[in-house]
DNA sequence: TTGTAGGCGTTATCAA
DNA sequence: TTGATAACGCCTACAA
């Protein structure tokens, strides 16, 4: 019992011998080859299947140079749209025989080159991955690249063009009418918690909201628009700023819902009366928005049909590898306005 | 451009032949050996990274027998407590040189069976696993501890000994001190809605019930008792059942966090105040409970414990992969009581 | 300190 | 329809 070290599995090898036939029959007959007579198919499975044999992904891999896996890098899994990005596309990849190793760069880009490699060295059939706020060098995904491993970014994308496919979300029209349904409600006086101008993110969402501001006319005060890092605490700093002076603001636009919640908290704790006072918009329809109260109102980004869409795309191009690399155009998923109880 | 299929990648015979060294040479240096003269060494390794070398990781799996990757298998990877658990071992096996292959179920016990094949298939180091609610077949992972691959289960655990390590929360010492608060802040009439009692989390939850209600010699009512799944559409079902009698609770322990949140807004509906007309206590310290109104007490299970201890453990017996099988006693990991307003 | 040679388990090619 | 053989890229005795 002591000192075991790993038992010897039963190979291919011991299913021909046992059956009196070749190596490369029971590899056929496993691997539903189509001259195979069915009697030694069934033959072979229920061998197999007595000798308790599971294939050998790293010997068949190696052969054959397709590991029927995908790698997944995120900046983190509890992240409530990224945990249904990932559940779509493990179901959805499932289906088609693939597999999906799900990693976490914990919005570190060290630890995103790092996982690339090692998903590099694992040979990984794709790559599909949502960077890190602050990845701005995509150059580690080029080995990928080069050895024609498609990647596909979603949610966080590189600015410009890599060869790879993108699938974002409408962040624009997100923003714009997060800003237009403040604006229609009522506020004039409208300020903005975005994120780091690096990303794409929130380049796009500040671009919608200055549209909004500008189409109805209403002054933009850069004073209240913050791009940082979308914590928590970041957002009660940018809500003890806009709320330290004379003229405060009636209506708060987040880039995210953790900073809508924090900024509704923030303003419950000063006695502010949401939505009368102040009124909050969210992004992401994070589930806490809908538990809060007052409730928050925010914007959907369906993350089931960002993982469904990559699944099509993915498992496209894997079927059918040598037609031509389409450089396809960015692939928009529509978002939509969730109105609650905080507008 | 088109039809353009793998590219061929450098291997350490390229680098041998560009140094005039053996491809054993480079396998040393590149696996930092001992007996390598340093000069080699860093020659080898500015040559691989001149040209863009990186391990076959199958090829090297295939022939030394260790993966470096540990497989994961949770329920769902949106739930709380998993994410954390799961963030902590991914960043505790980093530290070792260990991958982490991260799957879910989604509570499927078909599904479970697949990903446990296909770990397996991929031979990794070592299996982690937190079970579904309906797995009580735990046969699955025999073929992985007969290859002498340690498993090691959390959270939902085995209810026998199956040779392989257990790590779990102190759900009776959960249970019991959830009902004691309940009892000490005034409550006599208390209802538990509980999982399956398939599950060592619901009974030993049931358990430790009980145990406090005996203990304050306060009736336990049969009917006020639910093992179901717990999802919020349950819950509510359960709240419509006790509330449509003459007698009706003033205490509900549940034994998850959704529970407790549908049990409170049902409370809410249909006009009770919480605490004071009813209090209740959830289980497992979800973000929610601390956000929705009242604030909800719940048991606090330190997931990033489960991780840490797991890592430990499992780090330990891959270095002395030949070290006794220590039967383990399962290894429980402490619990806390987090008071808040609903109580 | 380095080189030689064989093999890990599977699949692809060619031949039968 | 099946078999023989080589090869995928790497690691490890053993020899030098």
């Amino acid at each position: 019992m002591a000192n075991e070290k790993k038992v010897q599995q039963n190979t291919i090898l011991d299913i021909a011998e046992a059956l009196k036939l070749s190596p490369a029959t029971i590899s056929r007959a496993l691997n539903n080859h189509p001259h195979v007579k069915e009697k030694t198919k069934s033959d072979v499975l229920k061998m197999a299947a007595q000798l308790g044999y599971r294939r050998n992904n790293m010997a068949s891999g190696l052969r054959s140079n397709k590991t029927y896996t995908v790698g997944l890098i995120v900046p983190r899994i509890s992240m409530f749209f990224h945990a249904e990005v990932i559940t779509t596309i493990q179901n959805g990849l499932h289906k088609y025989g693939y597999n999906l190793i799900i990693c976490q760069s914990n919005d570190s880009v060290t630890m995103e080159k790092e996982l690339t490699e090692i998903l590099f060295s694992s040979r990984v059939d794709a790559l599909i991955a949502a960077c890190t706020l602050f990845t701005t060098d995509f150059s580690h995904f080029d080995k990928l690249l080069e050895n024609g491993t498609p990647v596909y970014f979603y949610d966080r994308v590189p600015l410009h063009d890599l060869g790879a496919t993108i699938i974002k979300g409408d962040d624009f029209r997100g923003g714009y009418m997060a800003t237009s349904h403040l604006i229609e409600t009522g506020c004039r006086k409208i300020a903005h918690i975005s994120g780091p101008l690096t990303s794409n993110l929130y380049q796009n969402r500040s671009s919608g909201f200055i549209k909004a501001m500008e189409q109805h006319q209403i002054p933009v005060n850069e004073d209240w628009i913050f791009h940082q890092e979308l914590t928590q605490n970041n957002a009660r700093e940018a809500m003890r700023k806009l709320f330290e002076g004379d003229i405060v603001p009636d209506g708060i636009f987040t880039d995210n819902d953790s900073s809508a919640i924090a900024a509704l908290e923030y303003a419950k704790e000063i006695g502010l009366n949401v939505p009368v006072d102040l009124k909050i918009v969210g992004y992401s329809n994070d589930p806490r928005t809908s538990i809060i109260n007052p409730s928050i109102t925010t914007v959907e980004q369906f993350p089931a049909d960002f993982g469904k869409k990559i699944v099509e795309v993915l498992i496209d191009s894997l079927k059918n590898p040598n037609h031509e690399i389409t450089k396809t155009a960015p692939i928009i998923i529509p978002i939509q306005l969730i109105r609650r109880m905080s507008t």
